[in-house]
DNA sequence: CGGCCGGTTGAGTACAATCAATTCTGGTGG
DNA sequence: CCACCAGAATTGATTGTACTCAACCGGCCG
């Protein structure tokens, strides 16, 4: 069971999203209409891949993009030195596979085990330019991964390790709950190398940075992929106030 | 005269940007027919920035949105602690003021004296819903936007900051390239602490890294604003290959 | 039990931030 | 045409933070 679509309660390819108009309270919504899924779903096909699996690479010919289904995915770009920077991670419902001149502007990998449509471009095509308001989800979904990147452009701009993964944390905090009813316990499915590869950090840097966010009571880890916030207004702080007063090393609580 | 639209050599609004699809070697087109650009013009007014006249603030209402005729406009969010950081630079035919739950997601300033049409929300949407082939435009611009931010997080993944430089540099000279015929000297309308707000570092270190290029003949400045690259290999190599090895003091060229 | 992988920790170094002069540039008025 | 001014850019000295490299831990699986 749970193998098609809609014994999985879903009808077909997906788009959450937050109308870029309309205000809607921090709720993402489904966009598209039963009957658009429907739709979709002709045209759609269904691929699992493993974790750690490449789904694409950079510069391969864009046939398709993907709309993920259950999983967690990651768009990168390798530099020429071999280190890998990760410009998005992508959950369910999310879009994959953006292109340039028909060739893809990044890869993409598999951080858990991944499920996902795969929309061929050409059919996709041709199904967007005869109906309108499919089109206008599509635009609202870019808009929402365009607003995500600058945000994550502002990450990266920070200089303080603790900074950018306090505000990484909230950014997955704010993502988990425009999904779901509550969250009390952020669920981390990448690994620590993953994050290092998202803020512009070192795994070193990470791991440091999360010890002293611990050591200092504002978080708690259980499994290494459950994070707590304890101390909520310390954490906005810090995500705010990137150059914290009396930030040394007298750390009065240890 | 030159007040009118048609008589600026333009018929009203008008999107370039790299088809995501077609293959067209690198160069921008005109994604609008010329009917398409009467039609927004009938919605659209022309409106005039002083150069660092603040175009929209962050969280303001957002009723329209702008498509710029001629200047160069930036999109900065505002740290609680006071400093900007620069998300975007925007150029003529770019479009500006992307929103969320009908709010600006971020506070946008001339660089430039600036000119631009105004397109109201309510309109624009209306006559998006009815025009497939605009709406198919839009997502092709809002497409290249995507790849403008995903490349501007890379660029301040770097650690760096002569890469950063490089790589900002890069990132003007291929903007100006698609637009104009050639270019041999690139253009800088922001001032050195735009573009440290842009590249996440300080004036200071913005200026040594200059300093530095300009010592090791990579590159040549005229007046402050004109650039051109002397040394293409080295320039390319620095943006490539972020830790070079035996970068140390050992200048063998001073 | 041993190896492996992800994560943590330590010592030393390199790089950019900071803060504070100082110089350069372009524009203005005498 | 030149002297002067204000803003932009450069430079210097010092400090802080994250990187590097490398050792070490702890769980998990064969």
């Amino acid at each position: 069971m749970a193998k098609s679509p809609s014994a999985m309660g879903g009808q077909g390819p997906a788009i959450w999203a937050i109308d870029p108009w309309a205000s809607s309270a921090g709720r993402m919504q489904q966009l598209l209409t039963d009957e658009e899924r429907v739709r979709l779903a002709v045209i759609a096909s269904i691929v699992r891949f493993k974790k750690r699996a490449v789904i694409y690479r950079e510069g391969d010919r864009a046939d398709a993009i993907f709309n993920i289904i259950s999983g967690v995915a990651a768009a990168y770009k390798k530099a020429p030195d071999g280190s890998e920077h990760i410009t998005a991670f992508l959950l369910p419902d999310d879009l994959l596979g953006l292109s340039e001149e028909g060739k893809y502007t990044n890869s993409s990998k598999a951080i858990t085990p991944l499920t996902a449509y795969r929309l061929p471009l050409p059919a996709l095509r041709s199904r967007l330019s005869k109906d309108a308001a499919l089109e206008l989800h599509v635009i609202c979904k870019l808009c929402q991964e365009l607003r995500q990147a600058q945000r994550h452009g502002f990450l990266l701009s920070q200089r303080r390790a603790i900074s950018k993964v306090v505000m990484f944390l909230q950014l997955l905090e704010q993502l988990q709950a425009a999904r779901a009813e509550q969250v009390e316990e952020i669920d981390l499915p990448m690994d620590r190398s993953d994050i290092g590869e998202y803020t512009g950090m070192t795994l070193a840097a990470v791991s440091r940075a999360f010890r002293r966010l611990i050591a200092r009571g504002i978080i708690k880890v259980r499994n290494r992929r459950r994070v707590t916030i304890t101390d909520r207004d310390a954490f906005d702080k810090i995500a705010g106030h990137p150059i914290e007063p009396g930030h040394g090393m007298s750390n009065r609580a240890s």
